[in-house]
DNA sequence: TCTTTATTAGACCATTCGGTCTAATAATCA
DNA sequence: TGATTATTAGACCGAATGGTCTAATAAAGA
């Protein structure tokens, strides 16, 4: 069937509008203008703006999982290597905008996870798949003695992004990279028993 | 002068609903409603929305480095001792709220901070006050052999803050203490160079 | 005292909010 | 084919948004 608007294409345009200027300061009506189509069509498609939000924070998880997994899955470097990686281009793609956006994650998270279960718990989901599969390589990097075994590779996956997420706070006020670096000097430096 | 209102209440009273609830998602008539308040002399006080929210993140800034003198200045105990107690208070608070609301500096770091300038320069000032008191609690530490001295007691107090606001960000999606826990332990670890 | 300024008070403003409703159209299935 | 369903389209809804305006009142300074 010929559709005229496809779901998907309005999930991509909200995603890229929460992320840059939130959940509350995003209206339904700046969907629609973004994406061009009437009101009718996105109430087709959506329930509620919690339920879009819901399918936003799905599709940024899924999304970033996919990346992530890139990433990490790309044998040619040492686990820790493939971790530092990651790490490096998520500070370089957040350097690009000058570190005004940050993750639409972590974002939501404080914005509306004292707010709303439903989009809560959906961004818990997400965050534990990308939690994860970082403590996949995590324990690869055990395995050949590269990170220190005296935490699981899931509390150390944990440890990581959530002390990135930190960083990415600071940046974020400061317009700077200094959060982020720090972080991730020192969160390595931690991973190695340094 | 006897003045029916006061603009300190109106900011402690503006204080509690934009943590609990956020800066968007906080209108000018919630605050009018909560301090019963006419309009006009909300607009006597404050010239905008953005000069209020100035303004709150101004009075919780010097409010919690208040709190935060008051623990670390107590030398009965010792200064890693002090910072710990400082961070488990906290956490403590944060339970008390099933980690629903979390810090208003980190909250509104990541809501307003790649929106609004006004607003990111205060928490980007409120930040540094913090980290530099922080940071004097660490030269202390370090001074007595209880904290590692191969980072700055500066760079070390960044670090310390940054990760603990990445834990409260997953405490609040989980309702949990499990993310500031993990924080906790793992960033004092690596304070003492274990 | 008179003047000036700060404060209180809330009606009012245009705009935007999330959401509903009806009607028309297009595609699918029986 | 005819009946059914999904989709498009946007006018419309009441409520809420941040902000302005005028008027009345209270206090302070000359």
């Amino acid at each position: 069937m010929h559709k005229k608007y496809h779901k998907s294409d309005i999930i991509a345009m909200g995603q890229e509008l929460i992320r840059t200027q939130g959940y509350h300061n995003t209206g339904i009506n700046d969907i629609l203008t973004a994406c061009r189509i009437p009101k009718g069509s996105f109430y087709n498609f959506f329930a509620s703006k919690e339920d879009f939000g819901r399918q936003v924070l799905e599709a940024y998880g899924n999304q970033q999982w996919n990346y992530l997994d890139d990433i990490l899955g790309d044998t040619a470097d040492s686990p820790l290597t493939r971790l530092q990686k990651y790490y490096r281009m998520t500070i370089e793609g957040n350097q690009r905008e000058s570190f005004k956006n940050g993750c639409m994650l972590n974002n939501l998270s404080l914005e509306i996870g004292g707010l709303n279960e439903v989009l809560a718990q959906e961004a818990d989901v997400q965050f534990n798949l990308w939690i994860q599969r970082i403590s996949q390589c995590i324990q690869e990097g055990q395995d050949v003695g590269e990170i220190r075994k005296d935490y699981t590779a899931y509390e150390l996956a944990e440890y990581l992004h959530m002390s990135f997420n930190g960083g990415l706070g600071r940046s974020k006020i400061q317009r700077h990279a200094m959060g982020t670096e720090r972080v991730f000097d020192m969160t390595f430096k931690f991973l190695q028993g340094m």
